[in-house]
DNA sequence: ATTTCAATGGACCTTTATGTCCATAATAGG
DNA sequence: CCTATTATGGACATAAAGGTCCATTGAAAT
């Protein structure tokens, strides 16, 4: 069965992201507790911290009883802008064939079929907030990720 | 902006094989031609267009005024049968968290939205044919690619 | 039959993604 | 002011993706 697929850094930034929006105001989480917590190598998931706090999404406090903690309330950072931060827009190609021009006018033959699903992806990602994790969770019961 | 990417491999193969379903009944076309034509580099091109043949999509004629065409009618070869044939399912996991349990009953945080999107992908791989491409361009006053 | 053409298979290389490690810097708490 | 603690930055290692090359094989045309 097919299905979609992120890089494993997305993944990894987006589980890590959840995470941390769980958290009481003002409360942050160390590396090694999101590393436990979400099952991403902890080497690997201190890199993508990094980039997620140059990218301004969540803070770091450095020392005891240091972490991270998000930067602005989860409803103001969605899917996209954590992609985004992970460097998700490499091939800024919307269009399959590579085409410079690839317009209603003037499009490829996948044009159609191609920009429907495009289009989906990124209405999912930029409407989607960590709070949309939140309430979900809620809904279903889910207290803490 | 950003837009859904996928492989190289697997765009190079979906250029490949719309390139080949123009083609008139039984006329086939060489590596090198459709090389030039998808701007798809030859030798990588050559190793996708052998895993098309594995997978029975594509049919392949040997020597003088051989090359490629496909194995069946367009309306019969789905997205999703090409990219499945680039190896495209490798992380089989249909969550983000990776919890090998994640359904309704017991979701992640992310299952609804994630989910939802999945979907959709799903339906467009499965769903869309090569005939599609040939209908649309019909449509477009596409002739040839 | 011979020649020429085109796919095939595999070896090999380069780049990017993924993952590990550690020495350093900053800070909170005692 | 120390000290324990935690993030930071960069070096390094490994794996996977992407890409190149060529000698071999099979078939078609003359």
């Amino acid at each position: 069965m097919i299905s979609l697929k992120l890089t494993s850094t997305s993944e990894y930034a987006l589980r890590a992201m959840s995470l941390i929006s769980f958290l009481p105001k003002s409360q942050s989480l160390r590396a090694v507790a999101i590393a436990e917590k979400t099952r991403v190598p902890l080497h690997y998931l201190q890199k993508i911290l990094r980039k997620l706090v140059k990218a301004g999404l969540v803070v770091s406090i450095k020392g005891h009883g240091g972490g991270f903690r998000l930067s602005r309330p989860p409803g103001r950072i969605t899917y996209g802008t954590i992609l985004e931060a992970m460097g998700y827009e490499k091939g800024l190609s919307d269009c399959v064939f590579g085409w410079g021009r690839c317009r209603e006018s003037r499009p490829c033959p996948m044009h159609g079929s191609w920009s429907q699903l495009n289009r989906q992806f990124v209405a999912w990602a930029e409407d989607t907030t960590l709070a949309h994790i939140l309430d979900y969770s809620r809904e279903k019961g889910i207290a803490d990720y």
